[in-house]
DNA sequence: TGTACATCAGTGAACGCGCGTTCACTGATGTAC
DNA sequence: TGTACATCAGTGAACGCGCGTTCACTGATGTAC
C-alpha cells in the first residue's frame, strides 16, 4: 500500500542506517537485502524503489557509517580523549556502531568505485581532522595524523579479530599509550 | 580415477595455496570451493575427500598464509629494513600474496574458531619475534612491538583502500617514517 | 615377478538453499475538478 | 470542501544463478597371493 512522502523518505533512512549497522557486523557480503528490509520493518520487493542496487546503497551505508563516527568523535578537543575513546573496550565489543574503517577496511579494498570513493573521501577529511591535533609544522602535522590513524585501525582491527581477551585488552592499553601522546 | 598417494598429497597441499592466495584476494566470501579446485586444477567434487568443509580449508589456508609470510620477512634483522618491505608499493600491490594480517584482519573477526585461533597464534608469535628487534627492557620491547604491528597493518590497510595512488603513497612513506626507526 | 582383486582419489551431475533482482498487484496518498 | 481518479510506496511470489555439499561412478593404484 502507498505510503506519504514523508513516511517514504524515513523508510528509506531507516533502511540505510540498518546497513550501516549491519554491514558493519556482518561484513558487505554477510548480510543479504532481505535481512536489511526486515531490521527496517518493511519487505525486500520494495527495495529497489529506493536504491539501484545493493552496491549502490553499501556506498551510501557506508558513507552515513563513516559520517556518524565522525559526529561522536567531534567532540573531543584533545588527542589523548579522542584516542582513548577510540580504542576503548566499548568500541572494540561494538562492531556495528563503531568505526566504519575498522570495522570493513580489508573488505572495502575489494568493494566498487562508490565504496572506496566514499571511504577515501573520509580518510582525507579525517587526515585534517587528527592533524588539527598536533602542533607543530603542518608537514609533520599530517606525517603524524597518518601514523596515528594507522595505529588506530590497526590496533582495533587486531584486539577484534584476536580469540584471546587478555591479549585484545593487552593491544588496546599498548596503543593507548603509544598513540595517544 | 584413483591418483598415487603421493600426487594426492601433493594436490592437497596445492588446494590449500590455492586457498591462501584467493582468500587473501578475494575473502572469504568472495571465492567458492569450485574456483579454489579450479585454481588447483581439480573438480570441486573431490574437495571433501580432503577436507571437512570450506570452513576448515579457511583455518588451515590462513595458517599457511601468515607462516609463508613470516618466512619471507625471517631474512630481516632490523626494524627497519623489516618495516620498509612490509610497508612497499610492491606489498601493497600484492594482496594475494601478501600480509594475511592485512589482506583479511576486518573479515577473520567475523569468522569461526579455527580462524581466529590461527590468527591469534600467529599474532602472538610475531608480536615476540618484533619485540625481539627492539632494545630496552621486555615490557617496552613489547608495547613498542604492538604499536608497530598496530602501524603497520593499519597502514597497510588504509593504503589499499584509498582510492587515490597519491595518498596511497603517502600513506606508506608517512608510515615508513614513523615505525621504521 | 605376475595376476586378480580391493581400494579409494578424483569426476561430474545433482541436491537444497539463499542470494540479488524483477514484477504484477494492492490500496492509501496525492491531485484535479 | 467534497468527490473521482491517477499515482506510486510497499507487498510477496517468482526468476535465474551460484553457493556448499552429497553421491554414484570411474579407473588407476595398492595389495594379497
Amino acid at each position: 500500500m502507498r505510503v506519504s512522502r514523508e513516511k517514504a523518505a524515513e523508510n528509506r533512512e531507516r533502511i540505510v542506517d540498518a546497513a550501516a549497522r549491519l554491514f558493519r557486523e556482518h561484513g558487505f557480503d554477510g548480510v543479504g537485502v532481505d535481512a536489511i528490509m526486515k531490521e527496517a520493518g518493511l519487505t525486500h520487493g520494495g527495495f529497489y524503489g529506493h536504491f539501484g542496487s545493493k552496491d549502490d546503497l553499501a556506498a551510501e551505508a557506508l558513507t552515513k557509517a563513516l559520517l556518524r563516527g565522525n559526529e561522536k568523535l567531534s567532540r573531543y578537543t584533545d588527542l589523548s580523549g579522542y584516542v582513548s575513546a577510540y580504542l576503548s573496550d566499548r568500541h572494540c565489543a561494538d562492531r556495528g556502531d563503531g568505526c566504519g574503517l575498522a570495522a570493513l577496511g580489508s573488505d572495502a579494498a575489494r568493494e566498487g568505485k562508490g565504496v572506496r570513493r566514499a571511504l577515501t573521501d573520509y580518510v582525507t577529511a579525517r587526515l585534517e581532522w587528527i592533524a588539527g591535533l598536533f602542533k607543530g609544522a603542518a608537514a609533520s602535522r599530517r606525517k603524524r595524523a597518518i601514523a596515528t590513524l594507522s595505529g588506530l585501525i590497526g590496533a582495533l582491527t587486531l584486539a577484534r579479530a584476536v580469540d584471546d581477551p587478555d591479549l585484545s585488552k593487552e593491544i588496546l592499553a599498548a596503543a593507548r599509550d603509544a598513540f595517544g601522546s
